[in-house]
DNA sequence: AGTTTTATTGATAATGATTATCAATATCAA
DNA sequence: TTGATATTGATAATCATTATCAATAAAACT
């Protein structure tokens, strides 16, 4: 059911490390984690679950959560891209593989390893375009 | 002649600082230091310059050095995208001909007009990967 | 020139984030 | 269950960066 500790827990046998019930803590606490982590962030949050856990738990936890998955998981919902008309306010997801290939070849070309990418475009949806020539007509 | 030096010169000179010698002493060591520069890299650097140079002074310039590099970017409204370490914060600036053409075709596959783009790459640096790599070797 | 004002310096203290140490405890395999 | 080992939380230590501050240097005035 629980794939993500699946994946983790599976991670850590090959290491000949233990899955314990504060690790798992850290887990949830990290997945509950939306946007942007801290490690502070994630401690409070772990804090909340349960409040005895150690602020050094949280920090080796989360070292350890960097070898399967690495810090982020946006991976959990289906990537895509955003479209946005800063007109309207319309949003369109798209998801375009030339632009995931290039970024890739970013990565590369920098010597980083990938972890995921924020991408906004930003225009006129055909409507306003039309509605802005329009009122440029008079 | 020295276009780097004057550059920064230019720069502090908007924010009613002056240039002097210690400064220039750091921005040497930091134009010195090939690739990948820790602020400790930059100060061993200027010691070598400079040895009663002080520490402070490093991290106090370096911080400064930032601020021309941004300026002139946006003084000339190059556009680029960036590329961050999340573990290390490391910020590289690029661009890439693939990516802004691949937007191009997104932008007309919607139906919109381009305006811009922001862009954030995240993943690990060479370093912070080797780095993540140690940590977990047992 | 000299004087005043303000920015800058280097040393050092303080901070914030992360890591190492360690005795007590939890986990796993037999 | 036992025994071996990994893990824990508390705390100390470390590392990088900042803040403080008295002494100094540079620019801006006489």
């Amino acid at each position: 059911m629980n794939e993500e500790r699946d994946l983790f827990e599976r991670y850590l046998r090959t290491k000949d490390l233990k899955m314990t019930s504060p690790r798992e803590t850290v887990l949830q606490a990290f997945l509950a984690t939306e946007g942007h982590l801290s490690a502070e962030d994630v401690f409070d949050a772990a804090r909340r679950i349960d409040p005895g856990i150690g602020q050094a738990t949280v920090f080796r936890t989360l070292k350890l959560l960097e070898g399967p998955r690495r810090y982020e998981h946006a991976y959990r919902h289906r990537h895509h891209d955003h479209l946005l008309c800063i007109r309207c306010g319309k949003l369109v997801e798209f998801f375009d593989p030339a632009i995931e290939k290039a970024q890739d070849r970013v990565f590369e070309k920098y010597g980083f390893k990938a972890i995921g990418h924020m991408m906004e475009l930003k225009g006129l949806c055909a409507e306003c375009t039309e509605a802005v020539r329009d009122s440029l007509a008079k």
